[in-house]
DNA sequence: TTAACGTACAACCAAATGGTTGTAGAAACT
DNA sequence: AGTTTCTACAACCATTTGGTTGTACGTTAA
């Protein structure tokens, strides 16, 4: 399965920064197991409901997790797209190191000493 | 292969909000592909070398790369472990999201409309 | 209709972030 | 020795962040 990866910098920003708060990947959680009202999910949490709205809000912008109407309350739910464009980017990562790991194995596995061989002449 | 994920909250913070950073992952990518100096770093981009300092050293917090001294450079290189280890995060997110979909598809599959059913009183 | 509930939003505050400049020290070059 | 290079770190500044309280409004329940 091929994930899209095209995401600007600023989506890429939003997202890592809404991940860097423990309340706010414990609400992912919680949201990815079942869809739940704000006012259920301020319940479990020490702090005013005011603060838990403006976490799923961080959450909301960075398109982790969506929002609907039922009745008064706002049901909000995880975005499952959003979880895998960032595993698509760290699998990029790891990709790139270990290229790179390649290259230095190959390196040792050389008989040359590292004398710049100017290549093609040989 | 599984990847050890004993990661503290404040550790997963640190790891996110580097990764919450353009110029941070350029440099994420940069070092995986070779380790380099921080002044070689620090122009390729349109700031201050201290800027680029501050902004490896909220990478070396992380962990997400470590310095060697060198004379008188420090060598900036990626380490891979954190990346996989962030990885191992979201694919725990994304199993969570998957067993909800799962419970979902269970309950369409259920012959029973949504009648709450008292259950064990039929 | 009135009261209670769920939400939105503004205003405010302390602390952290991301940038700057300046100073200083250790290592390398002439 | 003197100078340049690479790095470290402090001080400062504007903006953002993460929390608070208070007010207002739509929806549900009595």
């Amino acid at each position: 399965m091929v994930v899209e990866t095209n995401l600007s910098d600023a989506e890429v920003d939003r997202i890592f920064r809404a991940l860097a708060d423990a309340t706010r990947r414990d609400i992912v959680e919680r949201v990815l197991t079942g869809e739940q009202s704000v006012s259920a999910l301020a319940d479990r949490y020490d702090m005013s409901f005011a603060a838990v709205q403006k976490h799923v809000a961080v959450l909301e912008r960075a398109g982790l997790v969506t929002k609907q109407n039922r009745g008064r309350e706002r049901l909000v739910r995880g975005n499952p797209d959003a979880i895998r464009r960032v595993q698509a980017l760290l699998d990029r990562y790891e990709r790139l190191w270990r290229a790179r790991i390649d290259r230095l194995d190959a390196l040792l596995a050389e008989p040359e000493p590292p004398s710049p061989p100017a290549p093609g002449q040989e």
